[in-house]
DNA sequence: TACCTTTGTCTAACAGTGTTAAATTATTTT
DNA sequence: AAAATAATTTAACACTGTTAGACAAAGGTA
């Protein structure tokens, strides 16, 4: 009778072990090296077995997905456990999302649709930095006088106006995304008030 | 002589057909869908003849993510000549970004790596949920008491930090990306201003 | 112990992918 | 018309995810 404790037993590890084999392989090659025979290759087993435990190659990153939303809650958790000031915890919470992204970037990639699917050549071709550049001479142009050659500050700024911008976008070409009410007032009140407080730093005193 | 350039002529279509063939394929059916040989069949040859004009795929997506960028510069110059004060500008070229974004969404996709691997059960499934309900709730507790109850008011606000914070990510994680300094610049302070003023709020009269 | 059934595992195959070399066809040049 | 060049295709290779069928090992039953 125990014995199919045993064998259930066994059959648990080896879900855990394609699961952990997928990660491993993903963290050392990145997603698209992620193939069904290479797994197997790794749990010592032949591809076919893999079917056994997930219906197919999506089910696969489903259930990492899975485990990685369950992860980030816990450290979110933990974070928000540490202090008892809302404010404070809620900071702490979003730097707790921050660390988690970093410290799973391939976890996080997948649960949030993040890919690169080419383009290491953003250093080499000058197109491609036209845009950003356009931005960053406009920022120049509303900074205060004292700032515009402060090209650390200029560059924090466009930093903190493209997250917002490129976070929002993603966000609704990944999920269904918001209300495009709710879209136009986050993106026109934020851009507004980054660039209301841009301008209004010019020498208040 | 002049039929070496009706030939360049022709050879320059067709190269130009591969182009808006796959993304014709793209906008049709998302990039997974596009492969060689589809590309092939709408220009009416077989998979080997693309090889003449693009030496592999990734070539093909460079290409693309290179016309998108020119387009995206386009666009944005064309905000910034229709006004005059550099930070109407601004945000005019932002909101160009923006609807570049959405008017284009596979290249943008491209160009920025933005990508759904799997997940439209983010509806479903709970855990998938719980990192954002978490933040919610803290956001909750931190705004004001009149507005507690004011769902939207709060959304607006989740959406905001998370947009600023996954973009930050994102871009970090796609690209190079920035500093660590600056990074965490950009981080604590737009993090820690917005929920400052989330809790400044606070019947101020 | 001998048989049968069930379970686990693998081999072989299919249809698809990107890519290359060789063969074939079409075109131009001599 | 023959030779040389260019354009295009066919066939193949090594992969991919996935499935059906063969095979072997284990368990239960008589």
């Amino acid at each position: 009778m125990a014995s199919k404790e045993r064998i259930q037993r066994l059959k648990d590890d080896t879900r855990c072990n394609i699961l952990s084999a997928s990660l491993d392989i993903v963290k050392e090659e990145g997603w698209p090296a992620l193939s069904m025979r290479k797994i197997a290759d790794k749990i010592e087993y032949t591809a076919p077995i893999i079917y056994e435990y997930f219906s197919n190659k999506e089910a696969i990153l489903q259930e990492l997905t899975r485990m990685g939303y369950v992860k980030l809650a816990k450290q979110m958790e933990e974070a928000n456990s540490k202090l008892s000031d809302p404010a404070e915890q809620l900071e702490a919470m979003w730097l707790a999302y921050w660390s988690f992204a970093f410290e799973n970037k391939e976890l996080y990639k997948v649960m949030y649709g993040v890919e690169v699917n080419c383009c290491a050549f953003e250093n080499v071709c000058e197109v491609l930095k036209a845009p950003a550049n356009m931005l960053r001479e406009k920022i120049k142009e509303v900074v205060p006088a004292d700032k515009k050659e402060d090209k650390k500050y200029i560059d924090t700024k466009f930093y903190t106006l493209w997250s917002v911008v490129h976070g929002l976008i993603s966000i609704n070409l990944t999920r269904q995304g918001a209300s495009e009410e709710m879209n136009r007032q986050v993106l026109k009140d934020t851009i507004t008030s980054i660039i209301n407080a841009i301008k209004d730093q010019a020498v208040p005193a």
